[in-house]
DNA sequence: TTGACGCATTCCGATATAGGCATATGATGG
DNA sequence: CCATCATATGCCTATATCGGAATGCGTCAA
């Protein structure tokens, strides 16, 4: 078997990058393709394809107007998502197990190994 | 180019359900790979490469014990995502554009039309 | 009707997946 | 050293992706 298809879920869907922006775009509200194509600098077949991503999973909606179709945003299918990854927010300040004593030793070493942030 | 690889980021990561029931079990606390996979009913070697994927990513972290290879949380890296998500959270209530009251006249509607609730 | 515009769809190729199964690697105990 | 348990990896297949280019509509204006 492959990997889940995009349109199966919210959670693959927002999982390309450019989805990512173009859902972001249209918080400023409903927009044509071409216009955001041209904004985040791809082909509009490309904008079309990743629209159609977000429509199937519900993350935005089309309006016919005319010779254009304007997208807008849904994002309640974003909620779930944040619920989800909500659930973990008690963790991800004092991490691992009961580590979060291991992670102030970490942190404690690398200042004294090195003056500068390694971290990524 | 196909899809980015599952370990470019956490959002592809955790696109995968699998992994995310793995991450939710580890807010338990540490737990060995058969312990998982056990839990999961999936097979040992499916445990171990969606923990890669998790590890790759920097969701999870390995610690040696004997015979053993514990994999404890790292949910630091769901910030971001909690994050990106949050920037939508006013969009989901009122979504669309301002539509807002688009909504309200479909909810008019719907009562007008019929006295029970048909929201799901 | 013809042409131009806006958008969707299709075909192609390259890639990386998840699953299943077998097996290699590593540490432990006798 | 050998057997065993705990994990990791390799190989294989089927599948769906993203990107690019070409093309197929549907709408609007002359």
């Amino acid at each position: 078997m492959a990997r889940a298809a995009t349109t199966s879920d919210a959670f693959n869907a927002i999982a390309e990058p450019q989805r990512r922006e173009i859902l972001g775009l249209l918080r400023g509200g409903e927009r044509p393709v071409t216009d955001l194509a041209r904004d985040l600098g791809m082909t509009q077949p490309q904008a079309s394809k990743h629209l159609r991503v977000l429509r199937e999973v519900g993350l935005v909606r089309v309006r016919e107007a005319g010779k254009q179709r304007l997208y807008g945003l849904d994002a309640r299918g974003l909620r779930p998502i944040h619920e989800w990854v909500g659930g973990f927010e008690r963790f991800w300040n004092a991490s691992f197990d009961r580590l979060d004593e291991y992670v102030q030793e970490l942190k404690q070493a690398s200042q004294e190994a090195a003056p500068d942030d390694g971290e990524q």
